[in-house]
DNA sequence: TTATATGCAAATGATTTGCGTAGTC
DNA sequence: GACTACGCAAATCATTTGCATATAA
């Protein structure tokens, strides 16, 4: 919360990190735990819900606030759009800049200053398509 | 869950919707469950619940799951976009129709079947303009 | 009459937090 | 050495669910 915090790289910070770069499926917290568990066993749930608000805060990683009742997390920190499994709840990256025409649709339109959008496209994956 | 049912109309069901389709301010569930309570007293929160979520599975009313912490529904089950306060979390309806646009910049980019998007736009309310 | 709905209270599940100790800067 | 972070466990908060009873169709 507090910005203007002096943050220390840990073991933790540092790992939770470099497992979330590596993997591009926008896992939960609970999944980063496991990942992050195999390395660092003795971590704690707290921890890495505590290491991701941070990292997500100073703009390292995403945190996806869209649909589904778990938070995401993108180690992929650059502003993207994704694509939603409506089945199997799979995050996929969607490679397409952002729309800011999005926003022009609106201009003048409502009394709200407005200062972004969020948007998630919502789709069938490949495997559930196969599965179907 | 069952799509099959034969839903009945409870006093409980049509108060919880005639107030919802009263006001335009996106409530919370427990928000609704204070303003039904006011007619019914003796009505419990989870009726509430199970209400808002078969009114919504019937496509009466809408559930909104975009970010923010608790869901939101609305009275208004046509097909709309809004506009969520970043201070506050006030949330408005947008005067524009949906943006079939959006899913054509998709075309033939992702390997998911898209059938659709959710999007929400971020803005500043005007009370909370004025006082800041 | 009979399946669906209700009220109540307890359960769930994700996330957060308090606290005493450990580690970073 | 001072302050941030950790591990652990308990707390929180929104939402869901089991169950005995009530009610719509």
């Amino acid at each position: 919360m507090a910005l203007s915090q002096r943050y220390r790289m840990t073991a933790q910070r540092r790992v939770i990190l470099e497992e979330l770069r590596k993997v591009s499926s926008h896992p939960t917290a609970d999944r980063v735990y496991e990942m992050v568990r195999l390395r660092l066993p003795r971590i704690s749930l707290g921890t890495v819900y505590r290491n991701l608000e941070i990292l997500s805060e100073c703009g390292m990683i995403q945190k996806l606030e869209l649909g589904g009742i778990q938070k995401r997390f993108d180690g992929n920190a650059n502003n993207h759009y994704h694509v939603r499994c409506i089945h199997c709840d799979r995050i996929k990256d969607v490679p397409i800049g952002p729309i800011t025409a999005i926003e022009d649709a609106l201009h003048g339109k409502s009394d709200y200053e407005i200062i972004g959008h969020r948007l998630e496209f919502i789709g069938v994956c490949t495997q559930c398509t196969k599965e179907r």
